[in-house]
DNA sequence: GTAACTGCAAACCTTTTGCAGCTTG
DNA sequence: CAAGCTGCAAAAGGTTTGCAGTTAC
């Protein structure tokens, strides 16, 4: 990890913006997350965690999904579930929001360019007098790969 | 219900023609399931079965599961899960899909009229090489009534 | 110093499974 | 009659919680 320190840094401040108690696991969990360019599962933070870490440095996986807790009510990051079980599933939160292309044989994820929904949340709006929040898009296929 | 008998046969003649084995449980587990407009969980099932019907008539939980499982893969029945917790929720499979609208307040929920992404999953399978399959959207937001 | 966080173990909740007995075709 | 379904109870898997001890501010 390059630049060590200033990620730090600015970890530190992000916590502190949201009010966030800045812990060596809540550091651990968003560095992990931060270097995931995919939605991920708290077991697998659990895991990559207890690999990269020495035995006493371990986050227990309570903590993982305490901390996680915290990230998504702070809107740091969100949680989907999708895919073929039904697991929840984590992710930093990006300004500009995702969806994935998920292949039902081997799991593989795909993030797509872009989002075929930019505009339809206002007319939706207009139609049914919600005040939308969000939307969740999962696509579900079979990759180049399995195809054969 | 009007028009049992007919209702009753027009179940066994799918159900037949699934290869599936007609029951008592699976032909309660699926009229009530189209009796729902909404897609609901399977212990919602369980328990609507069981006021609708005698003690003995009872449709056990595990069965539901299982009932619901042969509808899933035989393609009469869709699984997904959204909203607040990951439950899995089931809706009859019908020919024209639809996504819904829920209140993150009191969890209603509200049909779409229409799919945004018609026409959009064979530009992105151009794009990526996937053969698509299905997509599942869900839009989360406040209803008119919570948002006092 | 104190409020908040963590680890641990146990609880919880949804879903799945093994088995013995019963139903359907 | 045989194959397959159901109920029951117990297990499994993911997630949450209570509590006692530790840490950050």
């Amino acid at each position: 990890m390059v630049n060590k320190q200033k990620n730090l840094d600015e970890m530190a401040n992000l916590f502190k913006k949201n009010g966030i108690k800045n812990t060596k696991q809540r550091q651990r969990v968003f560095d992990y997350l931060a270097s995931c360019n995919q939605p991920v599962t708290a077991d697998a933070i659990y895991d990559a965690l207890k690999i990269e870490l020495l035995n006493d440095d371990r986050v227990n996986l309570s903590t993982v999904y305490r901390v996680l807790d915290i990230f998504v009510k702070n809107r740091l990051v969100t949680k989907t579930s999708f895919g073929n079980d039904y697991k929840a599933v984590f992710e930093l939160y990006r300004v500009e929001h995702r969806h994935h292309l998920i292949c039902v044989r081997c799991n593989a994820i795909t993030a797509i360019k872009g989002c075929p929904l930019k505009g339809y949340e206002q007319s939706l709006s207009q139609a049914t007098h919600f005040k939308i929040l969000e939307h969740r898009l999962e696509i579900l296929g079979v990759c180049p790969k399995c195809q054969n």
